[in-house]
DNA sequence: CTACTATTCAATAGATTAGTTGAATTAAAT
DNA sequence: ATTTAATTCAACTAATCTATTGAATAGTAG
C-alpha cells in the first residue's frame, strides 16, 4: 500500500519535470537560458512573451528544477541547473525529430533542399578550423557571442549579414552555428550565403551543445 | 511561412513529447512498456487504471511519437518507438533526481535508511551468491529472465512477490535486480521487502550492465 | 525619504486535460 | 450468423494551465 503510494509519488514526482517540457514557451526559454545567465528581462524580449508571463514560466522551470537563478541588484539572473539539462533537451528534440512525423514537415517546407543542409560535426570543424580552410560565423547576437564562442569564430548577428559579406572571399568555405541544434538562425544565415554563391554549412548542433561536450570556448 | 511562425512551430511540436511526460500514470506506463511490447490490458491490469482511461493514455503517448502499436488477434500490442525513448528517461529522471529535493526526501523517508539502499557491486554480490549467503531476486517479467540472468537468481516478477514471500525464510538476505539503474521495479520491491522485515537491497545498476560488463549469464 | 526599476504575486477568464461511464468497433470462436 | 472479448470512441464533470492585468515587493539612486 504505502510501496504503491511511493511509487506514485515518485512519477507525480518525474512528471513534474516532464510538464515542465510541455509548453513551447517554456522550451524556447530553455533554449535561450542554455546560451548562458540571462535576466527576466532579456528572456521577454527575445522571447516575445510579457515580462510577468515569462517570469511565472520560469518560476515553474525553477520547481522542476531545470533552472536555478540569483539576484544581482535589481535584476534576477537565471541559467540551467546543470549540463543534464542540456542532455534533457537533446533527448527530447531527439525523440521529437525521429518519431513526430509534423517535424520533419517543418523542417522539410521551411528550408527547401534538406540534403544540403547536412550539418558539419565538432571535431570535423575543429580539424578545419585549425587548417585555415574554413571561417566560422557566430550568428548569435552580440551578448551571446561575448559571453563564449567557439574559438576563431566571428560574430555575424543575422541583421549584419549583407554588410559582412562584401569582406567575405566567395570561395572560402563558411560554417555558420547558433544556440542548438534548432535555432532557426543558423539555417537562415547558410540559406542566405547560399544564395550569394558562398558554400555553406551549419555546424553540428550549436554553442551550448558544443560547451557542453567539452570543445574549447573563447570569451570576448 | 515567417522565421518566427517556424521557429514557434517547432517549438511547440516539441512541447508535445514534454506534454506526454508531464503525467505520472504516463511515466508508468512507459516504464513498463520499456520492458517489453505489452498488451493494453496488460497495462491496465499493472498500473491499477480502467481499460479505458489507460487506452487513452496510450494514445497520447503515441501521438507524441513515443510509443508504437501493432494488433495481434484481439489484443493491440504497444512497445516504445525507439531506443532514443529510454535515453530521455533516463535522461528526465536524471534531472528528476538531481535536481529536485523531494524525489530525494521520497526516496530517503521511504527508504528508511539511505546508506542501506547503497546498491550492492557486482562482485561482491558474485561472491555472496557463492557462499549461498543470499537470495538472488529478478524482479522483471518472465520473458525476460528466460532471455538471459543472473546465475542462480529467482524470477518473481513484482505482481507475484506477495505471493513469493510466502516461501522465503524472514532472515535470508534479499538482493533484487532489474532493467536498468533507474528501473523502480527494483526499488520497490525493496521497499516491500523490508516492510516485511527482510534484509533487502538492490544490486548495482540492472542486468543489461550485468551482461555487458561480461559477468556470467544463465538462460532458462 | 522619495522616486525608480526589475521582478514577483494575486486574481481572472478562457482553454486544455484527467478520469469516469457507457456505447461502438474489431477480430476470433462457436 | 451469433456470441464473446479486447480495445477504442464519445460525452461529460472536475481539475489544471495559459496569458493578461494590476498591485506588491525589493533593491538602487538621487
Amino acid at each position: 500500500m504505502s510501496s504503491a503510494n511511493f511509487k506514485h509519488d515518485l512519477f507525480t514526482q518525474f512528471a513534474r519535470v516532464g510538464k515542465a517540457l510541455g509548453n513551447g514557451n517554456r522550451l524556447e526559454l530553455l533554449e535561450y537560458i542554455a546560451q548562458g545567465e540571462r535576466s527576466v528581462d532579456q528572456l521577454a524580449k527575445v522571447s516575445g512573451l510579457t515580462v510577468a508571463n515569462t517570469s511565472q514560466h520560469l518560476q515553474q522551470l525553477r520547481q522542476a528544477g531545470l533552472v536555478v537563478c540569483r539576484k544581482q541588484g535589481l535584476q534576477v539572473l537565471y541559467q540551467l541547473s546543470g549540463n543534464d539539462v542540456i542532455d534533457l533537451l537533446d533527448a527530447l528534440r531527439n525523440v521529437a525529430e525521429r518519431h513526430i512525423a509534423e517535424v520533419d514537415q517543418l523542417v522539410d517546407t521551411y528550408l527547401t533542399v534538406k540534403d544540403e543542409l547536412e550539418a558539419v560535426p565538432r571535431d570535423t570543424l575543429m580539424e578545419r578550423v585549425k587548417e585555415g580552410l574554413v571561417t566560422v560565423l557566430d550568428v548569435r547576437p552580440g551578448e551571446e557571442y561575448e559571453a563564449g564562442h567557439v574559438p576563431g569564430a566571428v560574430n555575424v548577428p543575422l541583421s549584419e549579414l549583407e554588410g559582412y559579406l562584401k569582406h567575405l572571399p566567395k570561395k572560402q568555405d563558411v560554417v555558420a552555428y547558433c544556440r542548438g541544434p534548432h535555432c532557426v538562425l543558423a539555417f537562415d544565415a547558410v540559406a542566405r550565403l547560399r544564395q550569394r554563391g558562398y558554400s555553406a554549412q551549419r555546424m553540428e548542433d550549436g554553442f551550448p551543445e558544443w560547451k557542453s561536450a567539452g570543445y574549447p570556448v573563447d570569451t570576448a
